[in-house]
DNA sequence: TTGAAAGCGCTAACAC
DNA sequence: GTGTTAGCGCTTTCAA
């Protein structure tokens, strides 16, 4: 008969190296004097006996956690995986772990992974752009933890906001295609789930249309605006109307599917059909033809988010709007 | 003076509610039985008090936990979001939450966060590959929780393996190249810090050369194996070596930067120059060549590595060693 | 169907 | 420098 040994707690350390508890607890904490032989002894103890931490103890008797809450609506974007990295590099320095939860750009889902996460009492919580559910929105106006939304910018946030004026960004692509010449443009993408995304096809249809020009947007497109969504969205988009002259994708990658499309068609790109992105991955702009996009800060928005609440937590005053701002990439596709 | 509420307990809302705290964890956990009238009291009063609940104090006296411990190399990479989505969709419907750590290719990074993720006592963790520190490999072995290694098969797993046989596949690909009368074979990619990958190179080489045919793979590369890196990869090798008449890429989204630099260049594929990759990603089946390159089943990867997760937790049996297989794409650029 | 007692494994606060 | 005491907010177990 075999015994299954259960995992050993601090008391099981402390009697092993005859010390009390809490001389153990201060050695693996780092905090409190503990004398140097002493240390010394805990520590091999420790080791030996491949003793782990209980941080569900630990932080319910201090109340406090090292970890942030992230959500984020998707890991098959490039944009949110590079914020993601930002988030990390920067909680990794100040000694924070992330956790992540993906919300499917379905806000039902954000809210409830809002609710679970707060339930494991993290330091601080990061949630996507401005739109949330009534209760999702309840329970984050409600923590006294510092809460970041990120990515699209709002002067009336929970607690602090984090990003860049989208629809300001789109004003300045669409006026900038709208200065080159063109008249007939059509849009790929912005799908509803993505507020943003949506926000941005929006945008750019009304200044397209207040300009007196022709916009065609339908609604047709089913493929996520991915590099094959966008590939298969502009062959759509053109066989309904041959005459267009630029074209806005939602995004870079996208965008890049749509370049693509145009190679494999000898469509000439930008005389015979311009092309505009957003985001301005690094990838896009190594392309044949650099893409004319607007250059966001992705990573520098993660990190920024992050630091807004390592500031918070170590009362640094931090401002309740960081505007992150962006820039027009004129390229060659446009 | 304000007084900063106290966010409210168990035992808050149990003498709002004017019922013990038990029947309140009742309600909120679905589990034993209170009745209709109850329940329905008890929830309006937690709806109302915005009661969030406390899983620290919840999983340190039931000694069980939702959580799952997932840490992946990186999120700059395509295979691992998709392997991440395949594991969060399954957790999902299991009711359990993924806890993503990134490791950065980073072995000692990879211990920490194996050490500081077991302390939040996570229901089971899911590892990339099969190398970790000897720390680790005694912290993964010493922990009853189910472990499984994903990626990277190994007959040898800690727990549970999934994934394939990277060195077999290496060699169908590198068979299929020579087979097709290539003679003078370039290599990029493949960091050390990316073990799978370097072991793919490593593989190739060896094959190529065990048919007394050349292959020239300088350690030159700083960039890492992305689409920038891949083209720029190609373009200092083709300066080095013009004479090559195939080149591998260390995964799909470098040879696309590569096949960029080709068409920027003039280079015809697959006369002038052929290229191979791996992974299978979307997005490279679907440029102007459909590339040549191993598929690989990276979400469903993900699916069953969760799966094995769930179904340990659930007493259901598990085989130690799964193998998702990969099968060769012929495509049109070798 | 409900409640009372005990304790999960740790840390804060204080005593020595 | 080190130890003692009293919880943190829940769930388990058992009694009513």
């Amino acid at each position: 008969m075999t015994f299954k040994a259960k995992r050993p707690t601090l008391r099981d350390v402390a009697e092993v190296a005859g010390v009390s508890e809490m001389t153990v607890s201060r050695v693996l904490r780092g905090k409190g004097v503990v004398s140097q032989r002493t240390r010394e002894h805990v520590t091999a103890v420790v080791e030996k006996m491949g003793y782990v931490q209980n941080h569900l103890a630990g932080s319910l008797a201090s109340a406090r956690s090292n970890q942030v809450a992230v959500i984020i609506p998707s890991l098959n974007n490039n944009v949110f995986t590079e914020v993601m990295a930002g988030i990390t590099s920067e909680l990794d320095k100040a000694g924070y772990n992330a956790v992540v939860g993906i919300s499917d750009y379905d806000l039902k889902k954000e809210e409830m992974l809002v609710y679970s996460m707060l339930s494991w009492r993290p330091a601080g919580v990061v949630v996507p752009n401005i739109h949330h559910t009534d209760r999702a929105l309840k329970i984050l106006r409600n923590t006294e933890i510092p809460v970041v939304e990120m990515m699209n910018l709002t002067q009336q946030p929970i607690d602090i906001s984090v990003g860049l004026d989208h629809k300001a960004a789109s004003q300045v692509l669409a006026d900038y295609l709208i200065s080159r010449g063109y008249k007939r443009f059509g849009c790929i993408g912005g799908s509803p789930k993505d507020r943003s995304a949506a926000e941005r096809v929006t945008t750019i249809k009304k200044r397209i249309r207040d300009h007196g020009l022709d916009v065609f947007a339908p609604d047709l497109f089913e493929e996520p605006p991915n590099f094959s969504g966008g590939k298969s969205g502009l062959s759509q988009l053109l066989e309904l109307r041959r005459d267009l002259d630029a074209v806005f994708f939602s995004n870079d990658t996208a965008a890049m599917g749509g370049i693509i499309h145009c190679i494999e068609q000898g469509i000439v790109i930008p005389d015979d059909l311009a092309i505009a992105g957003f985001s301005g991955l690094a990838a896009a702009q190594n392309f044949p033809k650099k893409l004319t996009t607007i250059a966001t800060k992705r990573f520098e928005t993660g990190r920024m988010a992050a630091r807004c609440i390592v500031n918070r937590l170590s009362n640094v005053v931090t401002k309740p709007v960081i505007d992150m701002g962006f820039q027009l990439i004129e390229g060659q596709t446009a």
